[in-house]
DNA sequence: CGTCGGGTTGATAACTTTCAAATTTCGTGG
DNA sequence: CCACGAAATTTGAAAGTTATCAACCCGACG
């Protein structure tokens, strides 16, 4: 693999000007891959001692289970994204990691990481700065929960997700490919499947996006943005820095 | 002050045994002294640079304002919290930090505090795991906004509020003092301030809790615990270790 | 060809918000 | 210490949003 192109790289890459001795150092971190596939977790609530994966293909899910056997989607992990930096640090896993396609990712053993980050710091503070994203995008994930309309809360999370997938070049302005089920969707959202379909359709009926046969289309997206009161700057904060 | 009853010393104390030289280098932290009052923005969104903050006493809110001017508390602050502890190291803050009660806050310039883990790496530990903590926390409030009813939500909300008090000892078994309004509850748990009267009318008539007069008293606390669903390990996890 | 998971739709029920108004609490100045 | 006004709490009624239940459709796959 050409580590030039993978999507960690891609993203760090967005934030600082990575040095070849930055590249090697990232490209030691993959030494070790594995694959996932759905139906098996990546990482189970209450275990101890996890690794944590760099996703360099497909997408997972974490979540948790409550007590009537429906779960809640924290967070989405695509390309590009670090799970589970944290239980890397701190004994057990509070949630648990779930491939939902097929998925190849890096192992990094908590050791590993840190070693590299000795080696370059620069590199220490382009992987914080990924992580302190994603945690934004939890707390973003929250408001929309307490306080958007389904509707709404629809159209930023794809919107959102969006402009995640641009930064590793698996979006285009106008959309991008979608392997979440509705029923998943669902459960990012706090909404019944069911509902979820409605929202669907009204976005669609409305010309403003479209999601069907794993892809989502900004039909509108100057008209979706307002809608959802979408805040562009997470893309164009990112955007330019590429250059 | 001294440093050996401080909350933040009280809460990294259940996590580690502090040497002479950790508390030394807390106190170092706590130099700097500043007073908040309710009404003043700590942190405001967009502000850049901002220092990060140790709550010494009082208690404040973290949250977002939305199009229409509803807001989402993403999270309560109270003594012993380190307040912006990731804006430090990234650009401009995303969300608002306010008081709820007078404040007194130590202020932590990013510099002192890369010195004193340098100084102490056990410390260094102990403030990682304290803000993972608090992380876990906000994953557990949008599982709450999603996936549990008003009644279960608010439950748990303050059963979890009851335990972070307890591990800086400003909570017993059977309540705390808890100064915030039903509107600023109602912010936190996603509910309009009319429904929050009528769950806590509910959950005070059905005997598990009464939240009255800036006081919440656990009225039956197991019953309230099987209600809520609520994983007492985050009590008993902790509580052990500051023997 | 039958089954199965995902998607779609209508009808009904449950939960929560909104609106309006009364009541209580609390800080402040007299 | 009391009076006053502002803010917080409380309650009822009506409206709005979302969930649940029940079918039905459809394409993938053995």
């Amino acid at each position: 693999m050409n580590i030039q192109n993978s999507p960690l790289t891609r993203k760090l890459g967005s934030y600082v000007v990575l040095s070849d001795n930055d590249l090697d150092v990232l490209a030691q971190l993959h030494k070790r891959r594995r694959i996932f596939v759905p139906g098996v977790d990546m990482i189970h609530e209450g275990q101890k001692n996890q690794p944590a994966y760099i996703l360099a293909n497909g997408w997972a899910i974490s979540f948790k289970i409550l007590r009537d056997g429906t779960r809640q989607i924290v967070d989405i992990q695509v390309p590009g994204d670090f799970l589970g930096l944290r239980s890397l640090l701190f004994r057990t896993s509070d949630h648990n990691i779930e491939p939902i396609t097929r998925v190849e990712a890096s192992v990094v053993q908590a050791g590993d990481l840190f070693d590299a980050f000795t080696r370059t710091p620069r590199l220490a503070t382009a992987v914080l700065w990924a992580a302190s994203r994603d945690e934004a995008m939890v707390v973003e994930h929250l408001v929309g929960l307490g306080r958007r309309d389904a509707a709404e809360r629809t159209a930023h999370f794809l919107l959102e997700l969006g402009a995640r997938l641009k930064l590793v070049g698996l979006a285009k302005l106008d959309g991008y490919d979608c392997p979440l089920s509705q029923h998943v969707l669902s459960d990012a959202l706090g909404l019944s499947a069911v509902h979820i379909n409605r929202v669907l359709r009204q976005l669609r009926e409305e010309g403003m996006l479209t999601f069907r046969n794993g892809h989502v289309s900004f039909d509108d997206f100057d008209r979706l943005v307002a809608f959802a009161d979408f805040d562009v700057a997470y893309l164009d904060d990112y955007a330019p820095m590429l250059k």
